[in-house]
DNA sequence: TGAAGTTGTCTATGATACTAGACAACTTGT
DNA sequence: ACAAGTTGTCTAGTATCATAGACAACTTCA
């Protein structure tokens, strides 16, 4: 490796981030692969260790990769196709990747509905919900976080469920639902706040999708409302009414 | 023009070099053509004086452009290719490029031949010389400073006909030579030294090609021998016999 | 001859880039 | 539990980058 001298007008960790990142594209370290360790890379391009720092620094701020501290740093996998179609299902979606979807409770708690979850669900201000937190996965990594609500008198112990069927779907279909589509779709960004970027082992400041949709049965019955939180950098949605 | 901002690890005067570069190469500077001024190109980038000035020390560096101090800078002409032939006549070459050809005498003096001179021009050590020296330019450009000797005897007063022609051809024309060709050629490339950097407008410290050759009569006769030192960022040889 | 405009050179200041070394915090494997 | 290897963070010094202002030296044109 030979980097033009100093004095170029080419910042050296420019041109080490560049090489990095060609050597990604060109599948020289594949999506999910151990990149060498600072030291190493430093050696290679025969610069300081902390000018490999910021070239990193630079790519994990696009987020290309990703610095795991006493570990290494890793190739960022893909971001995540997210097609948005009536017929929207997590699982199905994650696993036409290549990819294994995964799904874990965080908490399962009782509510009460706001006006405007009434109004989603098409049910009285102040009836009883469950509400259902959880992470989404794709392999082993946090693709979004979860909150939904279902009615507490449709899905009696609806938290259990989902805790042992860790999927939606399944949970809808053990209440003797055979199919459901999604009904709405709202979807923003806003910066990920403290909670949500520990569980989704996002940095401060990372932007994330905030999505607002509702679940609906061939009837067009509301089944469930949903605001789920995506790693902005991990997905990509896709529209496809074009 | 929008620069990237700081901190991109491209530095500013590059940047505005590469700019300024695309313009000449995309023709919307050419070549002669004379830049905005300093001043002029910092208003149109948003940058410092001095910013510019490293740009475009950079271009110059290259060759790509020329400073002329209280006029302005100028875009460099291509470089002049030059072919090498049997048949090879400074004006033709220069005339080719749609330019102007012009020849200055710098001075013509006496000289006696060392046994190098004597031997390539087919005389005896010592034998008297004419030694013309002058410039040779392609429109208002230096293209090269040329020592000639030629013998006393055979072309008497040839300093003053040089003086008055401008022109070898014509010199030889003069003495009732119809034609000539290329003898010998030798090239090696120097650093320029201060007497022919002056000659040449040429920066100190930047490469010459120094040309050594011999121009014989149809019969293979030496006329004349020659000692040119071209800019060498001004000319470009072409060596036809490959 | 003089004014206006140009490039050349100098000093100064702050921000950024790069190197160097040291140690903390963490992960992995034995 | 430990050692080795990794990323994270800190201090420090030097060089380059960028801005700012001033003036000299030179060219051009009226």
């Amino acid at each position: 490796m030979t980097l033009q001298e100093t004095g170029s007008g080419v910042a050296l960790w420019r041109q080490v981030a560049d090489s990095i990142e060609r050597g990604i594209a060109d599948g020289k370290f594949p999506a999910g692969e151990r990149l060498p360790g600072e030291t190493e890379i430093a050696e290679i391009y025969r610069v300081n260790r902390h000018t490999v720092r910021r070239a990193l620094a630079a790519l994990a701020e696009r987020g290309l990769v990703r610095a795991e501290r006493g570990s290494g740093t890793y190739v960022e996998a893909q971001r995540l196709a997210y097609p948005l179609r009536a017929r929207t299902r997590f699982s199905e979606i994650v696993g036409a990747g290549g990819r294994e979807p995964r799904g874990q409770l965080i908490e399962a708690t009782e509510a009460v509905a706001s006006r405007e979850l009434a109004r989603e669900l098409g049910l009285k201000t102040g009836a009883p919900l469950i509400r259902i937190e959880a992470l989404r996965l794709a392999d082993r990594t946090p693709i979004c976080v979860s909150t939904s609500w279902l009615s507490a008198e449709r899905f009696p112990d609806a938290g259990r469920v989902f805790a042992a069927t860790r999927s939606m779907t399944k949970l809808i279909k053990h209440y003797g639902i055979r199919d459901y589509r999604r009904g709405s779709t709202r979807i923003t960004a806003v910066i990920v706040d403290a909670t949500d970027a520990a569980r989704l082992d996002l940095a401060l400041g990372r932007p994330i999708l905030v999505v607002d949709a509702t679940d609906v049965d061939p009837d067009g019955t509301p089944l469930v409302a949903m605001r789920s939180r995506f790693a902005a950098e991990r997905v990509e949605f896709l529209v496809e009414n074009a």
